[in-house]
DNA sequence: AGTACTTAGTATCTATTGGATACTCTCGGT
DNA sequence: ACCGAGAGTATCCAATAGATACTAAGTACT
């Protein structure tokens, strides 16, 4: 068992990969909308307001291959397919939501920031 | 005071904005990079590796312009400019940290996914 | 006087990514 | 034969990121 085999300051380093996927535009609201359990393709449209279906279907499909989230088909018809988070999806919801639950606390300061900056320019 | 103005589920709520900003490609490694003092943009350029002087610049400019970064000006010759935290961006520091830690520590979870899903494919 | 040196950036052009909109496929019901 | 539902593709255009080269300001050197 090695220690510290990653650093995300190294550009050669798979873990800044890692950590540009997770921290890519719709992956934390992706998982996020997972938290509660399986939802469908149309349903996780809806959950997360505003993203094209071309856009969530990639976005899924890299979830998928790096194993964060589980996509499974139902012979149905129509066709049925419902996506879940894995366990080591759910082992990020805790980071994610910390960093969701500081974008929704602090909205209002970096509006604020925003609107000194700009009145000085 | 208000609870829970914001939601980052909502298009259309300021937080959204304010999420893939903290969470885009750059900001979590120059956060980090800053997250014992001040950094001259060389400094932050070399700690930073594989960012190009263009996005570097463009994503200060950005973290300034929310508050989070304080640029300053030295008159010297050649100049200075340091950069460093607000206390708006080191209440950052936590979150997003979180996020880097994970992205390290499961690497290799993430890398050993990949290799199963490509080969069944 | 002219030239080199340092730092902090711009400028320009190209490649990649994201978004809007419309279309496809399957199969069962009417 | 035609329509509807769900889960996506296809196509095209706009925005973003990256590579590479260049600029500005002032001092020190020759």
């Amino acid at each position: 068992m090695e220690s510290i085999p990653f650093d995300v300051m190294d550009p050669d380093c798979p873990s800044r990969v890692v950590l540009q996927r997770i921290g890519d535009k719709w992956t934390p609201l992706i998982v996020h909308a997972l938290k509660d359990g399986t939802l469908r393709f149309s349903e996780l449209r809806v959950a997360v307001g505003g993203i094209t279906p071309k856009v969530l279907t990639q976005t899924l499909r890299t979830l998928e291959r790096d194993g964060l989230v589980e996509r499974t088909v139902f012979a149905e018809v129509p066709v049925r397919v419902e996506y879940r988070l894995t366990a080591l999806g759910e082992s990020l919801l805790g980071p994610l939501d910390a960093v969701r639950a500081w974008a929704e606390s602090h909205a209002g300061n970096i509006l604020q920031a925003r609107d000194a900056f700009d009145a000085t320019v």
